[in-house]
DNA sequence: GAGTTGCTTCTTTTT
DNA sequence: GAAGCAACTC
């Protein structure tokens, strides 16, 4: 073994991490160690003899289940390592599903549904059922529909409403296409193991041990999948959370789950992590100040032996681009170039929305620091990235009509929406699929000889395609290459793009998938294509490229900065309406805002600077803005307040007079 | 049937 | 200030 020692931990992780048996609740604060002590105990659990593949690690996020392998990766040995069920709740539910769904009548070829494939599909049977004096806001009916499922209500009590009706025809509907929305997923899964005996006792057998990361934001769907998966009596489930970093709420997270974890597993082992190792306790105090104006709270006392630190500073900007400005002109001056001499690693921008990013972007860029977004419009959101996933999904599930009408469509091949439109009714007439029906056109009445020999050109090469595919030992990368270049997809690409860059920039994104398949079907050859593709849909994120990326300021959403740390943080927009943000205080929810600007607050440790602006460039135009009512809950020792323009204008000391020489000479050596 | 233009509408956070 | 959408032209 190697990487972590047991003697490391103080006496509350140490008893954490070697808990004998039955359940445990770890109480941990922000910062206090907790990926460290569920590391240690699945360590601790594989060196006392207990099976790796029983062991089942689930966390909330890709970000999370990744940093926990890297970790346990470092402390067990890798060939047990490799055992270790470590995933997301998703992930873990599409494994249970790719297995068993034909016991709830799915196919285990099933698609899986994105948000957008989601909004289609809502869209689609909205306007079929199209109420003329009830236009129900499809955006809204799914939102709904996904809280009722992470409740685990997978059909209205009535199909009378527009809204039950609409969930009905919707959840027939992803049946027919062999498709499960990310909420099925989870849904699905906890059917699976509630009504199928058979399946239940395969899954809880195989996993003795059960260890449960950020508790706090799990929903009512994911605890119920949780007790399914753990043992009647007295079962080794091990969870961990900090009920003050709950954020998740507007997805369904009870926080309840974990201040009531006695309820559902009785008589726990209770640890409590309070000592923070990560942040001065300026900023720590900071941080105890404000979220103490929250209720309902399981209250601790973080506390940091780090008693020296800078004051947080709270600094005010006139508007949005001089708070960049500024804060890019900060990282320079403290940067790899400077007599701080830190990397570009060590400082974060923390936003509370994605579009706040765009301006620090392109401040760093001009002053060409490197940086990366994380989150955000993904790769996957590229037109070109999710025309090669539809024929990738196509292919591997012919039900999914859905990803073959925008095969259909890309390149143009003379099918056009009208044909189309009939051939999906025709579909739903006789209850087949849209590729059935074009193969069989007979329940088809096209009248334009052209269309019908463009359909039947269509489904014989479709056809061809799918049994190259399905022939053992195939390379469904070089499969797929050679389809997209036989009907024509890259010159396609090429023609609808407005200059030469962005073509090969979109030829480029293509060719990286290929590639990255290619790799997945190598390293995973039993997953093959299917598994390549879960993993596209459920993390949204390429897996190659990271190495170069890596390399810079981070930018990043507070939510997604959630278990992350920067020695140096700018915690941007502080301003009422954004943070707390304008809705949130329509819904009653600002106490889940405070929670996100203190997740913020504990990421930083050592510099910590909040700043807020007078002015702001929102959807188009300009508004003004005042402070975010939370920065008086912060006020007190140790912050400091001031405003930007007066620190810009105040005279350079000696320190940052030198500094900017040698910016200069680094500017002219580069 | 395909492609283009100008109109609108919004924008939280993530799997 | 993007991204979707309806109506328009080729």
């Amino acid at each position: 073994m190697s990487g972590f020692r047991l003697f490391d931990l103080n006496p509350e992780q140490f008893r954490a991490a070697t808990h004998p048996e039955g359940p445990m609740l770890i109480l941990a604060g922000a910062g206090t160690g907790k990926t460290r002590v569920l590391t240690a105990r699945i360590a601790w659990l594989v060196a006392q003899g207990v099976d790796p593949a029983a062991i089942l690690a689930v966390t909330f996020t890709n970000k999370a289940a990744k940093e926990m392998r890297e970790r346990v990766g470092a402390a067990v040995k890798s060939d047990q390592a490799k055992l270790i069920t470590l995933s997301t709740f998703h992930a873990l539910c599409v494994r249970l599903l790719r297995k068993h769904a034909h016991f709830l009548g799915y196919k285990e070829n099933f698609s899986i549904f994105d948000e957008g494939d989601q909004m289609g599909l809502m869209k689609k049977i909205a306007a079929r059922i199209h109420d003329k004096e009830n236009p129900l806001d499809p955006n809204l009916a799914r939102n709904i529909i996904s809280k009722a499922k992470n409740l685990g209500i997978g059909e209205p009590d009535t199909t009378d409403t527009a809204l039950g009706s609409l969930f009905s025809k919707y959840q027939n509907e992803l049946r027919t296409l062999n498709a499960m929305d990310f909420d099925d997923l989870l849904l699905q899964a906890r059917t699976l193991l509630r009504d199928h005996q058979e399946a239940r006792e395969e899954w809880r057998s195989r996993y003795t041990h059960i260890l449960v990361d950020e508790f706090q934001d799990t929903n009512k769907l994911q605890l119920e999948l949780v007790s399914l998966l753990a043992a009647d009596h007295r079962p080794n489930i091990c969870v961990v959370g900090d009920d003050d970093q709950s954020i998740y709420g507007w997805r369904g997270a009870e926080a309840a789950n974990l201040l009531e974890f006695e309820r559902h597993f009785p008589d726990p082992e209770v640890i409590k992590l309070e000592q923070n190792y990560r942040s001065t306790d300026i900023i720590l105090s900071v941080a105890n100040r404000l979220i103490k104006n929250n209720s309902r709270r399981r209250g601790k006392n973080l506390w940091s032996d780090r008693k020296d630190g800078d004051p947080v500073r709270i600094l005010s900007a006139m508007d949005d681009k001089t708070e960049a400005e500024f804060i890019a002109d900060e990282i320079q001056a403290s940067g790899p170039q400077s007599s701080k001499a830190l990397p570009w690693t060590s400082f974060a921008i923390l936003y509370r929305m994605n579009a706040q990013s765009r301006q620090f972007e392109e401040m760093l860029r001009e002053r060409k620091i490197p940086y990366r977004v994380v989150g955000g419009k993904s790769f996957f959101d590229r037109r070109e990235v999710k025309d090669v996933v539809a024929y990738l999904g196509a292919l591997l599930n012919a039900d999914d009509d859905n990803a073959l009408l925008r095969v259909l469509a890309n390149p143009p091949r003379g099918i056009g929406s009208a044909t189309l439109q009939l051939a999906t009714e025709a579909g739903a007439k006789n209850g087949k699929s849209l590729l059935a029906i074009l193969n069989d056109p007979e329940h088809l009445d096209v009248s334009s000889a052209k269309t019908r020999g463009a359909i039947q050109r269509f489904t014989e090469d479709w056809g061809a395609y799918r049994i190259q595919l399905q022939t053992p030992g195939a390379d469904p990368a070089a499969i797929l290459r050679g389809i997209l270049e036989e009907c024509g997809y890259f010159e396609d690409l090429k023609k609808s793009c407005k200059t030469d860059e962005e073509a090969d920039n979109r030829q480029e994104n293509v060719r990286e998938l290929l590639n990255a398949l290619t790799g997945y079907c190598q390293r995973h050859p039993k997953d093959g294509a299917r598994g390549f593709l879960d993993g596209l849909m459920l993390e949204q994120e390429r897996e190659e490229e990271k190495a170069e990326e890596r390399e810079g300021v981070t930018l990043i959403t507070l939510h997604a900065a959630k278990g992350l740390e920067y020695p140096e943080v700018w915690l941007v927009g502080a301003e009422d309406g954004l943070l707390p943000h304008e809705r949130s205080k329509s819904e009653g929810t600002v106490e889940e805002e405070r929670r996100l600007l203190y997740v913020g607050i504990t990421r930083a440790r050592h510099r910590l600077t909040i700043t807020h602006c007078a002015t702001r460039r929102k959807f188009g135009s300009v508004m003004s803005c005042t402070p975010s009512p939370f920065l008086l809950e912060l006020a007190g020792e140790g912050v400091e307040s001031g405003s930007m323009e007066e620190i810009l204008s105040a005279p350079m000391s000696d320190e940052e007079v030198f500094d900017g020489f040698a910016q200069m000479r680094a500017a002219l050596n580069s």
